[in-house]
DNA sequence: TCATTTTATTACCATACATCAATTTTTTAA
DNA sequence: TTAAAAAATTGATGTATGGTAATAAAATGA
């Protein structure tokens, strides 16, 4: 049974474990708090964790070989985030990961992420719907970056990251939409 | 035991099945040629196949609200392909699916790769690892649509789909990469 | 609180890519 | 094989967004 305020319950949600799943559950997942700023991945590193974020941002980038910044994904109250071509993969990391607001998160290793999947069924099951989910919005995105011109892209940012302005600043989010501060700047006067 | 060429192997390739499952596999995979120019989604549709194409060439798209043409996938010989919104949240679809080279594929519900999954745990990992490694290529897609100008995605296009060229138009190559089919000419030309 | 640093804005000019129109090349099908 | 249709190319010009630099506003920390 699956009671109260524990990791599984803020995790998994409505899924339903026996105690042993619970006990394997508790044992898997470490919580760790993260101020503003921390590097939590860098290119090359090993990108063997993956980050449930309970509280705060993280944010998922790379650095292109001009020195740009770009943003991938950023990671608020409930959602995943790894460099998934590394974590999956077993490669170096070709991605970066950083916490923007101060946070609290629930890291999980592949080697404990491969066991959870050989120990429990149903969690196997919880994480290839997210999977499902996250291939669904990351064809949704490719589609509007190919379609939208950068105004409409950032209207469908503030859609999909509602109340994220509190968190990231406005340079996090030109390198989201592709685009330069100055230019965001300018959509941002249009729009008010 | 999973001998010759059965639907399993061409499709599971190493995996090994039992007498039991190899006939559920057989009886839930629906073979079909389809001719170049056959739509085989429409958006409002009901999304619910996706297609694992053994020869020929499939093409997943989006007509956008200015009539421009968007190309979010090409699938070649072994790859899966489908409105992944539609067909994991059973909604309409959003997008297309066409052929575009004369092609032999696969098909498989959405109700069928739930009972799939339901009696066989081997074969729910096996989309999840293929999940995993779609979700990486996605995040790398976006990575360079941020990141690199068109003439570099071209580029990293031929690398992702060699030999494509004998199945799709130019102007399909132009509306993958979100570049018009004059932009796509004058890359060409440059390269060549 | 105030000084310093970080972030956002604005202006001016540059560039990548789009648009439109005409033409050439390739493919298709009678 | 040839005519028609489809696709690709080219040129002239337009536009969205980039780059640089200066300034203003906001956040940070002593």
């Amino acid at each position: 049974m699956n009671s109260g305020n524990s990791i599984a319950t803020k995790i998994f949600k409505n899924l339903t474990f026996s105690e042993n799943e619970l006990k394997i559950i508790e044992a898997v997942f470490k919580k760790v708090s993260y101020k503003k700023g921390k590097q939590l991945l860098q290119v090359n590193e090993t990108g063997d964790i993956q980050y449930y974020v309970s509280e705060g941002c993280l944010r998922l980038y790379h650095i292109d070989a001009n020195g740009k910044d770009h943003t991938i994904q950023f990671a608020i109250k409930d959602w995943w985030v790894c460099d998934c071509t590394s974590f999956f993969s077993d490669t170096k990391a070709i991605m970066n990961i950083e916490v923007i607001k101060d946070a609290i998160v629930y890291e999980l290793s592949k080697k404990n992420t491969d066991n959870l999947y050989l120990q429990s069924h149903k969690i196997e099951t919880f994480f290839r719907k997210k999977l499902e989910k996250s291939i669904a919005s990351f064809q949704k995105r490719i589609l509007v970056n190919l379609s939208q011109p950068a105004k409409e892209r950032y209207i469908s940012f503030m859609q999909t990251y509602p109340n994220i302005e509190k968190s990231v600043k406005n340079y996090h989010i030109a390198s989201y939409l592709g685009i330069t501060t100055e230019s965001l700047s300018r959509i941002r006067k249009e729009l008010s």
